[in-house]
DNA sequence: ACTGAATGAGTCATCCATGTCTCACTTGAA
DNA sequence: TTCAAGTGAGACATGGATGACTCATTCAGT
């Protein structure tokens, strides 16, 4: 039936596809439909078939990171318990696809338009929630605004995934890192 | 005498054309040539006779910003004193060119080339030693690598750029939430 | 007033990424 | 086997950014 399920041919996997094109556009944002298509192992034919444009492409890309955003925001159920742990359960679910987040949090025409998507509104506002939360519970401190604490998040999301990339810190230690410098800071604690 | 001092016409200050250069691509990566010079109040011939092409734009870009990184590492005089003061004292100093940072951090193309300019080893070196100072007097974790908090350092000053730029935080406190969120973290402190 | 340097506006050719199209081939289903 | 859908390779036209060029104008210094 041609209703049900199409899926004769297994060679175009659109999930593959746009994690091969956040893979690659990560590190190289520049990178041509031809060097994307290669990337994902297909033709530049096939990828415009699908994606009609580079701009559709981004746009698929930024369906795919809020949508993976919203996951890991279920998944860490970042409305139990702990702020503290709610953060640090969320870096965790949100690593997979941190790179995808770089490359968005530098594409900076998503955001400049009047169309812009309304999925980043809801994550920014749980987000925030979550700070706000901890922040009213007295676990937080509250000079930090939780807006800021929700953009820092963001930049060191970026900031690490790039330093994995680079070879300059260890992929295993990625969480530990942000969540420990994001909640805790770079100075010595002498308390715990 | 055409050799000591060529400044007949005023009308074209390299100075302010690359700092406009930098404000704008910091807000719009792909600014055309014609938007940048007209950005810096030139035509784009202009801009073309005194930059062949954009390549040297760019690279001219990064001395820029490798210079006032430096200015800002000694201005902030960051071997003095404890680590903490120094890392909020440069914050302080690098703040002005945290937009050209956040930009030139952004263009990954001038950090895979095999012909990289040392500037940013320097630079990467003297942080590091810095973080590293405040690990071996005890001011700082040691379980957060100093190449990391390096690291860590420009990811928070581009966001801070962008959040400032996007409106949402007051560019006064800039300096004051990067400083506190990497030294201090989030969490609330009870000690003073 | 004169001169030369630098600029601004405009034009032109080139390059490169992009989008579209065609055609032969492969593959799964009937 | 037959057929239709999907793919890959290639050719093609298009658009936009770029760089080089010309020419008139402006301005500083003499």
């Amino acid at each position: 039936m041609s209703l049900v399920g199409y899926h004769w041919l297994m060679s175009f996997d659109r999930d593959h596809v746009l994690h091969a094109a956040a893979e690659l556009l990560t590190r190289k944002a520049t990178a041509t439909m031809e060097e994307v298509a290669r990337s994902a192992g297909i033709s530049r034919a096939t990828l415009n078939r699908h994606f009609a444009g580079r701009d559709a492409l981004v746009r698929a890309l930024e369906e795919l990171g809020i949508a993976e955003c919203e996951a890991a925001l279920e998944a860490a159920r970042i409305e139990d318990g702990a702020a503290a742990g709610a953060v640090r359960r969320l870096i965790c679910e949100i690593q997979p696809c941190a790179g995808l987040l770089a490359f968005l949090y530098s594409e900076n025409q998503l955001f400049e338009g009047e169309k812009q998507n309304a999925g980043w509104f809801r994550i920014e506002e749980r987000l925030t929630g979550l700070f706000r939360r901890g922040q009213e519970n007295g676990e937080f401190r509250i000079d930090l605004s939780a807006t800021w604490l929700a953009e820092a998040l963001y930049g060191l999301l970026a900031a690490g995934s790039w330093a994995v990339i680079e070879g300059r810190v260890a992929r295993n230690d990625f969480t530990h890192m942000i969540a420990e410098l994001l909640l805790g800071g770079a100075t010595r604690r002498d308390e715990s």
